[in-house]
DNA sequence: GCTCCAGATCGACCATGATCAATCTACGTA
DNA sequence: TACGTAGATTGATCATGGTCGATCTGGAGC
């Protein structure tokens, strides 16, 4: 174990050390910040159970049915979809009149096993 | 296949159906809303990158290990600590003057596992 | 007692984001 | 062509949240 010098202001009390230097390499950084863009588009009640919807539905749900499950009105559905096809997350396709959206797939697996790392 | 009885507002083309009828039943939504609040507790880079920086470190890691490895001040890294404990992700204690903090074993499993569902 | 330090809390500021009313854009139909 | 509808966009409002400086708390050492 080696005596590391310390400044009077790093001085710890004998057997109380605070901890083992902690470094934190960039590529970890970067993978975080990634995660955290998932996040950050997961992070609202709404727009998770709109993904729950989504998925459970295997295949494409269109907005007009997604709208009315949320008292929310039709532009705020609509942004939130938007949240999240920016994120990557689901995608959609028009057919005719009608947007459908889907969870992209494997769009959601990279989050998942971060979090199981 | 039942013909639905529509409104004129609803009327679509023959061929032309919109989708499945979508329901989303309250036990889904309640969960749902449990996953968002941990995905909200995730949702800053500082913060995801702190769960990184101590799950990495398995045991403890002393906030005075951790403020220097972001550039704001130790108020701000001390505010993410909190947010990360009030959402149960982390934990900490007091050992003398320091506080070492560290991930709850099992926090993250939930949002994991609803994630791949 | 006093002082120093680690970390939490407070208060204010500013940026971000959720929401809605109104409008716009395509598309389908008559 | 004109009209109605699904959904996206705009602009404004309001709430939330990240950040910092200053202060507070409590433990350690003198």
């Amino acid at each position: 174990m080696v005596d590391l010098e310390l400044t009077p202001k790093q001085k710890r009390g004998p057997g109380e050390p605070c901890c083992e230097p902690v470094a934190y390499p960039e590529v970890a950084r970067q993978e975080a910040e990634r995660m955290a863009a998932v996040a950050k588009a997961l992070a609202d009640p709404i727009r998770l159970q709109l993904v729950d919807v989504l998925r459970q539905h295997a295949g494409e749900v269109c907005v007009c049915e997604l709208t009315p499950l949320f008292d929310v009105g039709q532009p705020t559905v609509s942004h939130h979809l938007k949240v999240l096809r920016q994120a990557g997350v689901v995608d959609s396709v028009r057919r005719g009149l009608w947007a459908y959206y889907f969870v992209r797939p494997g769009a959601l697996e990279d989050l998942s096993r971060w979090l199981s790392r």
